[in-house]
DNA sequence: ACGAGTGACGGAACCAAGTCCCGTACACTG
DNA sequence: CAGTGTACGGGACTTGGTTCCGTCACTCGT
C-alpha cells in the first residue's frame, strides 16, 4: 500500500479545471486546487512551472507534431507535411473523448488575458516545432516559416470550430477542409 | 512651478528599462523603478497595469496599423494594404532615431519568458486588428486573416533584422523585401 | 480673496503567487 | 537493521498587485 494517492499531478490538474470552471480562474487559489486533490502548496509547485501551467501541462505536443512532419512522405509539400501533422494531432491529442475536456478548458482560458497569453506562448513553440522539422526536411528557412505559421493558423481555426462542432466531425476532416481553405485564399492575398 | 515633475509614465518606462538592462528583468523591483523615477509603488500601477506593461504601453500601434491597411488605395490587394501598414509603422514607430531604444528593449524582452509572452499576445491584438481593418475593406474574413498573419510574420522578420542591421536602411524598406519574399515562398508551400 | 472641490501622488495594510529550507514518513537496498 | 532515495507537508519569506485613506497643490465659483 503506498502512503500516497498516485497521478498526483493528474489530479491537480483535474481539481483546477473543475475548481475554474465552477467559480474561475481569479477567484480560485492554488491552496484551494491543491486541497481538492488532497496536497499541499508546495506539491503543486512541484508538479507545475506556475498556476497557469496547470492548464497547459498536458501537451508536450511539439514533439508528436514535429514527429508527424518528419514522418510525412518524402515527396510531401511543405503544406502536405503539416497536413500530416494535424491529421496526427487529431489522433493523438484532439480525440472525439477529450473533446468535452477541451471544451471546458477552452472556456476557461478565453476568459482570461493571462491565460490567452500563455496560449499564445505555447503556439509559439509549436510553430517553432514544426518550422524546425520542416527544415529538416530540406525547405528553406523561410518557406518552412511560412508553411508552419498557415499551419498553426488552419489548427487554430479548425480547433475553434471542433470544440463547438455537434456533428462529431473528426478534428483531422475539419482540419483538412481549413487549410485547403487557407491555401485556396492565397491566391487571393 | 508645478508640483510633480510631468510624464510620470515616461520617467517610469525609462527608469525601468534602465534598471532592467543593468541588471536584469528579474532583479529589479518594481519600488526600484518607482525609486529612480523619483515615484511611489502605488503610482507605477497607476500607470501601468503589471510590471511587464511598462514595456509594452508605448506602442498603441493597433490602430495605426488598421488606419494605414485603412487607407490604402482601393485597389490594392490584401498584402499590398499590409504592406502599406508596414509603412506606417516604419514612419512612426520604428524609426531610425527609435533603433537603439528598440534594440535595448528586445534585448531584455529576448532574455525573458514571461516577457516573450506579453509580446505574443500583443501580436495576436495587431494581427486581429489588421484583420479586422482588412475585412472592412470588403476581403473574405479567411483571406483577412492569411493576410494579417503573413504581415505579421514580415513584420516580425523585418524587425528582427532592421533592430541589428548595420547600414542604417529603413524598416520599410526591410519590411517590403521580406514581404515580397514571404510571398514568393507560398508558391513552393 | 476665500472655501470647496479635483487630481496626482504617497504610504500602509493586505492578499495571493512563487521560492526556500527543513522535516517526515514510506520504500527499497544491502 | 542501517542507510539512502523519494514524494510530500509546512512555515517563513519575497514580490507582484490591490485597496483604502490621507496629503498637498492647483482651480474655480462667488
Amino acid at each position: 500500500m503506498a502512503r500516497w494517492e498516485p497521478n498526483a499531478a493528474e489530479r491537480l490538474a483535474e481539481a483546477a479545471l473543475d475548481l475554474f470552471a465552477e467559480r474561475g480562474y481569479e477567484n480560485t487559489t492554488v491552496i484551494d486546487i491543491a486541497q481538492r486533490a488532497g496536497l499541499g502548496k508546495t506539491t503543486f509547485f512541484r508538479h507545475f512551472q506556475d498556476k497557469r501551467e496547470v492548464l497547459f501541462g498536458r501537451g508536450t505536443i511539439d514533439e508528436l507534431l514535429a514527429g508527424a512532419v518528419a514522418a510525412a512522405p518524402p515527396a510531401a509539400t511543405p503544406l502536405e507535411a503539416v497536413a500530416h501533422a494535424l491529421d496526427a494531432a487529431g489522433e493523438e491529442v484532439f480525440t472525439p473523448a477529450r473533446r468535452d475536456f477541451v471544451a471546458r478548458r477552452q472556456a476557461v482560458i478565453a476568459a482570461r488575458p493571462e491565460l490567452r497569453e500563455r496560449e499564445a506562448l505555447k503556439n509559439l513553440g509549436l510553430i517553432a516545432s514544426m518550422t524546425d522539422a520542416l527544415k529538416r526536411r530540406g525547405i528553406p528557412d523561410l518557406t518552412s516559416r511560412v508553411a508552419a505559421e498557415l499551419g498553426a493558423l488552419a489548427a487554430t481555426i479548425a480547433y475553434e470550430q471542433w470544440s463547438q462542432t455537434t456533428t462529431g466531425e473528426h478534428f483531422s476532416q475539419i482540419a483538412r477542409r481549413v487549410l485547403d481553405d487557407v491555401r485556396a485564399s492565397m491566391a487571393f492575398c
